[in-house]
DNA sequence: TCATCACCTGGAGA
DNA sequence: ATCTCCAGGTGAT
């Protein structure tokens, strides 16, 4: 039984998922045109549609995947300060929109900017007694104008999430076959979508399309790879990377942690976040 | 291929 | 109150 050993707390508070609400003791959350509910204790998990198994990836064997990136002393540290720390398996254009979103943005503003898009562009229905939107479908970004998506506080990242939507729309971007597709050939389709780096590929592959060797690399993960690891991953700087280096790196990583990378990146960023007080949801 | 820099917006800190 | 600075980056010179 996976579903005791979740943290649900931790798992919602770990910066992959942005549309959830603590409600007494209850965690909210949309996910695409579906609605879950998750409590701790007692545990208990139902959803509007899909199957809640497929959210919590059930389906991993978690205490291998702990087991293989356990390599060294600091993911030690962070696998056992956060156990109950899980990867979600999110809608994939929730996903995609929610980290174009994500670019130079803090995770509370993010937020804000997502929510106003649902409650403008989604569709309100009725839940186990809440009234929630659903998150906007694929046809209605791609057609709405952009001065409804600067209305919602995207600023700048307004024609990136339209053209984006306009990407799935018109069958460029194809969820099915990137999910098929390996983790370099899935990344570069991402990355010809406008607003969408090296960065932002890595989180959409890692939490919705089941690429667990997508590792994230942003300011955090700069900080911790320079204060822990600068003897495995030396040339790492705190300026930004490039796009060369940020692969190279990338590479790097991966052949350090193995298959099970993302899942080691997970836990790393969550401990540095804790450790500087940083707020979540 | 690399280094700079601008970019919308909301919130925190001076 | 008002200002500055920064936030899970990316694209154009």
């Amino acid at each position: 039984m996976q579903k005791a050993t979740i943290n649900i707390d931790t798992t919602i508070n770990s910066g992959q998922v942005f549309l959830w609400n603590k409600i007494g003791s209850e965690w909210i959350g949309i996910d695409g045109q579906n609605f879950i509910i998750l409590r701790q204790s007692p545990f208990s998990a139902k959803s509007s549609l899909n199957t809640i198994n497929n959210f919590l990836r059930q389906d991993d064997d978690i205490e291998g995947i702990l087991k293989n990136i356990n390599r060294d002393s600091i993911v030690r540290k962070a696998t056992k300060q956060s156990p109950g720390l899980r990867l979600i398996r999110q809608d994939p254009f929730q996903c995609y929109i929610s980290f174009i979103c994500s670019s130079n943005a803090s995770i509370q503003n993010i937020k804000l900017m997502l929510t106003k898009l649902c409650r403008r562009f989604g569709s309100q229905v009725d839940f186990n007694g809440y009234k929630l939107f659903t998150f906007p479908r694929v046809e209605t970004l791609a057609n709405t104008n952009i001065k409804g998506l600067y209305d919602c506080g995207l600023g700048f990242r307004a024609k990136y999430v339209k053209e984006a939507a306009k990407a799935v729309h018109c069958g460029k971007i194809d969820f099915n076959s990137l999910r098929r597709a390996d983790y370099k050939i899935a990344s570069g389709i991402l990355k010809d979508v406008p607003g969408i780096g090296n960065k932002i590929a890595d989180c959409i592959l890692l939490f919705s399309l089941d690429k667990m060797d997508a590792f994230p690399i942003d300011r955090w993960m700069q900080r911790i790879l320079l204060k822990y690891y600068h003897k495995n991953f030396d040339n790492v700087t705190e300026k930004p990377l490039t796009e060369k280096n940020y692969e190279r790196l990338h590479d790097r990583i991966v052949q350090y942690f193995g298959p099970y990378a993302g899942y080691a990146q997970q836990f790393l960023f969550k401990m540095e976040r804790d450790l500087n007080k940083k707020n979540w949801l």
